[in-house]
DNA sequence: CGTCGCTCCTGGATGC
DNA sequence: TGCATCCAGGAGCGAC
């Protein structure tokens, strides 16, 4: 599934084609996927695109004016770039004409979202204003870090998984950051040594810049594609994630799969011990 | 207020 | 072989 890795490498994609461009209208084959008002709407016609940039998980376009597109794609979403005359792709649920070409939503599983707003409403509307600190920025350091999970009374990781807490990661860059760092994923967030927070905080940022990289994780049978529809190269580079029954890298003993703040963990109960 | 569990969805996997 | 049930999983929301 899109975390902030893919959603990176599909906003790098869209920054070199939508840039300029002049979006026209909107339409949805699945009501639910957009969320918006006719005056919304009516106002975000025919205007440049400005910026695209990445929130979290979201991909957030803004155009001249006042208008901004938000979309996150949760569990199956993708955003193809395609040419108008282009037949209907797979689970398109919405199409978004801009004048030199269609930006077809697609997802399978009917989680995501497509918003139409402005700027002074997008962030509450969408759920961006509840966001917490960008991994991969500056303001993100060891310091932060360990602020932010000292007081925490859940396992490292749901705060990980947390997204008021770190915005952009999900249960892939969770596990791999926790195998990375040598934390067992079920230890309480409050209980880890200064050292420990240290090196979750180096793991996070090193899985997802080599993430990115790579232009994300796509499963064999998932469903992440960049803007062109083309797989990421990262799954090979995974050390944990769907690899249970399978041997740790690093010692050989078979990685085990447990249940973890609700989500399918893996983890190496030699090499992420249990304190 | 913080944390937990339920819900939304689909299609592939599993069970009988 | 075929039909029914189970399950993953991001995030919002109600319950406690």
């Amino acid at each position: 599934m899109p975390e902030l890795p893919e959603v990176q490498t599909i906003v790098s994609d869209l920054q070199s084609h939508l840039i300029g461009a002049h979006f026209l209208t909107i339409e949805a084959s699945h009501l639910k996927a957009v969320i918006s008002t006719p005056k919304d709407l009516f106002r975000l016609q025919a205007k440049g695109v400005e910026s695209i940039q990445r929130r979290g998980k979201f991909i957030v376009i803004v155009l001249k004016g006042d208008g901004v597109i938000v979309i996150h794609l949760r569990m199956s979403g993708k955003t193809l770039i395609r040419q108008k005359s282009d037949p209907i792709e797979p689970h398109e649920r919405a199409r978004l004409e801009f004048d030199r070409l269609s930006l077809r939503f697609c997802d399978q599983r009917k989680f995501g979202r497509v918003w139409l707003s402005n700027l002074a409403d997008y962030q509450a509307l969408t759920g961006i204003a509840r966001l917490g600190i960008e991994p991969l920025s500056t303001d993100f350091t060891p310091k932060t870090f360990a602020n932010l999970l000292r007081g925490k009374k859940k396992t490292i990781k749901a705060c990980l998984l947390d997204q008021a807490l770190i915005a952009g990661i999900g249960n892939i860059y969770a596990d791999e950051a926790c195998f990375e760092a040598r934390i067992r994923p079920n230890r309480l967030a409050a209980s880890l040594s200064p050292k420990e927070y240290k090196n979750l905080h180096m793991a996070i940022q090193n899985v997802l810049w080599l993430s990115i990289q790579s232009r994300g994780t796509s499963r064999p049978d998932g469903n992440y594609r960049d803007a062109h529809g083309k797989r990421g190269n990262f799954q090979n580079l995974l050390k944990v994630y769907r690899r249970h029954n399978q041997p740790c890298f690093h010692c050989k003993t078979l990685l085990i799969r447990t249940k973890v703040a609700g989500r399918g963990t893996v983890h190496c109960v030699e090499c992420q011990r249990k304190n």
